[in-house]
DNA sequence: ATAGGATTTAACCTCTTGGTAACCCGTGAC
DNA sequence: GTCACGGGTTACCAAGAGGTTAAATCCTAT
């Protein structure tokens, strides 16, 4: 599994050899020779890690750092850095870099933090979507147009049923034996969860996603797709 | 090309018969006989390598070797250390060394390793950052915004485990299970390192990054990132 | 032995959560 | 129409999780 990178680096033979070293270790490698051409490329393309260097004419890594930063653009970024000092560092990590290697440096070392930081980001979160709502198993979050949703624990158990078994319809008995298992409560608390759910889920955005489905069941689904 | 040193050890008779076989090596070595005056050498002159005894008296070798690399210092350091169990060396390369040797040792031997550790380039740092906190592996050191944060070992441990599996969600089972292994204490002791953590990384900083999950977990992340 | 720090324990407070009951509303059967 | 019933809405309380604090205990380095 290839990784692609973007080196940005004034250094021409530097560039050349570290391209060649990384292509054999399985890391594509795009190529900006100064910071303003290193920004674009940024911009324009996904790359799973960007690596800058800090002394460059036009821009430094730092400005192409936070200008990246201040676009939106999360991708891990590793600075190379030719002055060893406390200030400097502190400086890229203030810009908003991820990680830093201190020249003259190691390719074996270099592979080893680019390997590193395009593990980070790349973790997949394993989503569940319908229409703008998205649960993340993984961070264990729920948003629905972006916005963040808090709920309580059997609100999220049910809300992730629902969207498993989606767009299926689920039945009272169904959802209970999932939620709580052998020793269910009163069936009323059930009404109160799908009440309390729907007040977070749906009533703030409008659009009803969890519908009744009257004397059989509920069932989570985008209504205008039947 | 003379290699320059920094020698650390309270044992003179050793110390002198050292020196004059690294001599011998054209490896010329400045000389401490006890801790505080050898991290004031190293902290005053340029070595490519510093080799520090761990017991001494005033402060041990690993003190030494933390205060180093704390104030920014990451020159190879070879510990010398006359206790040969996993504890100690795991202690040796968690206070930031690059090698060690068990005492007695071989002349030779230490000529050689010196000799390595001088060509290599000092190891680098091993970053976890998350928005301004910064988590050096290597050095052992937190920093938030650029201050320095001081963490007990059960703290560190915490944050470490918090931050490598973010922004997942942490159980409190594998929080424990990973800071206690299978001896663990109370459960509430868990909460008090906790209240600890957030008095120190996230209390003077004004923005939380340490959230509870109610009856789920911990999270290290970026609220806005979701 | 002793001092200092780190850790654990325990006690206490606060807030979330989940359960319950009461009540309301709309629909369909009659 | 109205009655019964499934379902929606609200309020309240107990239980328990998590936060906070202080004191006791353990470790470790002198």
């Amino acid at each position: 599994m290839a990784i692609n990178a973007l080196l940005v680096e004034d250094d021409l033979d530097l560039a050349d050899a570290t391209i060649s070293y990384l292509a054999l270790e399985n890391i594509e490698c795009d190529y900006a020779a100064n910071g303003r051409i290193g920004l674009n490329l940024a911009l324009e393309n996904t790359y799973q890690v960007i690596v800058l260097d800090v002394a460059m004419p036009i821009m430094n890594g730092f400005q192409v750092c936070t200008e990246l930063r201040a676009n939106g653009c999360d991708t891990p970024i590793l600075m190379l850095t030719a002055k060893d000092t406390i200030t400097d560092k502190l400086e890229g990590f203030d810009s908003g870099a991820d990680d830093y290697l201190v020249k003259p440096f190691d390719l074996d070392e270099l592979v080893a933090r680019i390997t590193a930081l395009s593990k980070r980001r790349s973790v997949q979160s394993q989503l569940l979507t319908l229409d703008d709502l998205v649960l993340d198993v993984t961070k264990h979050t729920v948003t629905r147009g972006g916005e963040g949703i808090e709920l309580s624990p059997i609100g999220w158990k049910i809300l992730e049923f629902l969207m498993r078994e989606s767009p299926k319809v689920v039945t009272k008995e169904a959802l209970i034996e999932e939620v709580w298992g052998e020793e269910s409560p009163d069936s009323s608390s059930l009404k109160v969860h799908l009440f309390r759910l729907r007040q977070k889920v749906d009533k703030p955005f409008g659009k009803a996603l969890i519908h009744t489905i009257h004397n059989h069941g509920v069932v989570i689904r985008d209504a205008n797709e039947d």
